[in-house]
DNA sequence: CGTAGACATGACAGCGCAATCATAGAGGAC
DNA sequence: GTCCTCTATGATTGCGCTGTCATGTCTACG
């Protein structure tokens, strides 16, 4: 097999061989040069050096990963959605990858998808990457691949067939039992939750804080409503509770939930916070100018993604060291104006007061919502 | 060298002489079958697919791409950030990425790092991709590397050294301007914008956008405020604009800004939309939830995307042949509440109504109304 | 002064696959 | 029957690098 010819006749891109030529020296030397391995005089590295950059020499990854068996690349597998906490999680990702010097794979799966992770993990697993990041898992059929190198999850228990699994728990129920415990202080006799879709670990785990606080307090457990992390699905939640006088606090598992479900509220006739109060769980960019500005729940996606990738890079690279135990992550309630104390007594009935814009129908949209004209 | 013996003493993981081997085959024969080349007997190829299956044979990605100089991965220079346009951007590639049987490698910059594209880009270029998509372009450095591969450019005039460039924009441009007429056509005299930071072209198309529908108007153009994308620098830039009455609509770059901004007229007294309309731009999930319901403009992301990532496989694959011209996409404009007619204007003298796009100064800049952008 | 060790470099093999070339049989054309 | 083409398969080589081992030089110390 010849050397393709570079269409358009520019030079060929520079092998290691080149540049030991150019630098006076074998080619394993440069390649001990690359490497910062040790034994190299301060001169002949130098001189590689230069002469590498004099060719803008860059290193066959193709040949280094063959050569060495390890790609120094990482996988991730994540929801193929713009949804502001995946998201979050992996621009987290790519940032703690980068530092500690590997390359980023992506292969995202399809919600509903029900083979969506195994084959975003198969396909990975044929790239060769050294590790696997799974964020934000949900509850599917994962055990059935078997994955040979290390998987770092974030937010869920681990429940792998791998060599070694290490996990990152953000603290969800942490902050979720602080959220709740924001309201029962400010003197709710209890807290709704509008949960979010329970095949997520992470609705899981904030749903479960939910639960801790209110027992610690004695306080009654509400039903609990399911939503799928939509403002749509928390419209449609908010719509439910407005007909039930008693609820004077909610907790949603995410913003956009939360933001869905006071619009209904508005709509309603009942105001935020002083009929009702809301907490969101995110901490969205918009989460501060919304009306009312949301009392919300920050979640420290880029520390956990930073331990979480160190730990797992360590087990790639040395596993049988130790492992250190995660440090606990401050919780940040941000406290802005959707909480307040519950009114002086529950609000009779499902109260109607006409709010503005609520010129919508009573059903299913929010009001004067979604007329998409489409124009050519 | 030998080859690693796994810890743990599992099975080594199958070459394709393993199956050859299986299949009384050669190992020829084997990659002959797994990349569908002809001349193989419908025999022959299932015996062989069966022993692979057996096996769990999968290729190794690093010879493929030493032994054939492809990769089959594709490289996506995105913004480091959760930012709703990027992430829906990201998303969009990789699902048409993995339509056309790539992989995606990702390299995130950091906004305001000024060597952070061209250091993206090497990395990916480093890791042998075989073309490079470059999504939300801001105006930097990039020139001064030489890319190698085809790129496709999402968003921005093609300005690059490399041996192909390929783009699709979105007509953010077309889309502005639509969200701009709608403003006019409900009555308003003129609209003011607010801009997203001028180094991202996707800004400034969206800025030249509503300036071409303001002259097809015949419409007073007013100062431009220019934010950085954050509701807080729509918040900012609200506030200066509520301490102008003349001001009656405004068309926001991205619906985070147009956010912050209606958060800043609430609490200055305005209504929305009764006495100042606003249009965002990107359709956030939220849009339709906050108060009031915004009135947006939807991106056809995935679409897009699509689009550009076949004419970039095509010009990867066959660099001869001559490329098809984008379709144009619908522009979707989702008429919420947040529009309306201008208010009817107080008469301050008998029997005349002022005219309401005189403002201030002598050259209609009223004074401090520019918000700087945050550059880091 | 001889030898163990630390340091510095090079020769060479081979990672797992795809590409090139060689080969052999199956049909058609004449 | 001979020649040619088309089909189907195998033998061999090499992609560019890293790992192992060999070799050589220089210091330290009994």
């Amino acid at each position: 097999m010849t050397r393709l010819a570079r269409p358009g006749g520019s030079p060929p891109t520079p092998r290691s061989v080149d540049v030991a030529r150019l630098a006076g020296v074998s080619q394993k030397t440069v390649s001990r040069v690359l490497n910062d391995e040790q034994y190299v005089s301060a001169d002949v590295r130098r001189r590689v050096l230069d002469a590498a950059a004099e060719l803008g020499y860059r290193r066959n990854q193709a040949a280094r990963a063959l050569a060495s068996g390890r790609t120094r690349s990482i996988g991730v597998v994540t929801l193929g959605s713009a949804l502001y906490g995946p998201a979050s999680w992996l621009m987290g990702i790519e940032r703690a990858v980068r530092e500690v010097g590997y390359t980023l794979r992506v292969a995202a799966t399809i919600e509903g998808d029900p083979g969506g992770i195994a084959s975003a993990l198969t396909s990975l697993l044929g790239q060769g990457v050294d590790g696997v990041v799974i964020s934000e898992p949900i509850d599917e059929g994962v055990g059935l691949i078997s994955v040979d190198v290390p998987v770092l999850v974030l937010g869920a228990p681990p429940t792998f067939a791998a060599p070694q699994v290490v996990t990152a728990r953000v603290g969800a129920g942490r902050l979720a039992r602080a959220a709740t415990e924001h309201l029962l202080e400010l003197g709710h006799a209890t807290v709704h939750h509008l949960a979010g879709p329970q095949r997520w670990y992470s609705a899981r785990d904030r749903l479960a804080g939910w639960r801790e606080a209110l027992r610690a307090h004695g306080a009654d457990e509400p039903p609990v409503v399911e939503g799928d992390w939509s403002a749509a699905s928390g419209y449609a939640a908010g719509r439910e509770l407005a007909g039930d006088g008693t609820v004077t606090a909610v907790f949603a598992a995410n913003d956009d939930m939360a933001i869905g479900l006071i619009r209904a509220q508005l709509e309603a006739g009942r105001r935020v916070p002083e009929d009702i109060s809301v907490v969101g769980f995110d901490d969205i960019p918009v989460a501060a100018y919304v009306t009312p500005p949301l009392t919300t729940v920050r979640q420290p996606f880029d520390e956990v993604a930073r331990q979480g990738l160190a730990l797992l890079v360590q087990v790639i690279e040395k596993p049988d060291v130790e492992l250190p135990p995660a440090a606990d992550q401050p919780v940040e309630l941000v406290v802005r104006a959707s909480t307040a104390p519950p009114p002086p007594r529950p609000i009779p009935g499902p109260g109607r007061r006409e709010i503005p814009h609520a010129h919508g129908g009573p059903h299913g949209q929010p009001a004067g919502s979604e007329v998409p004209s489409t124009r050519p």
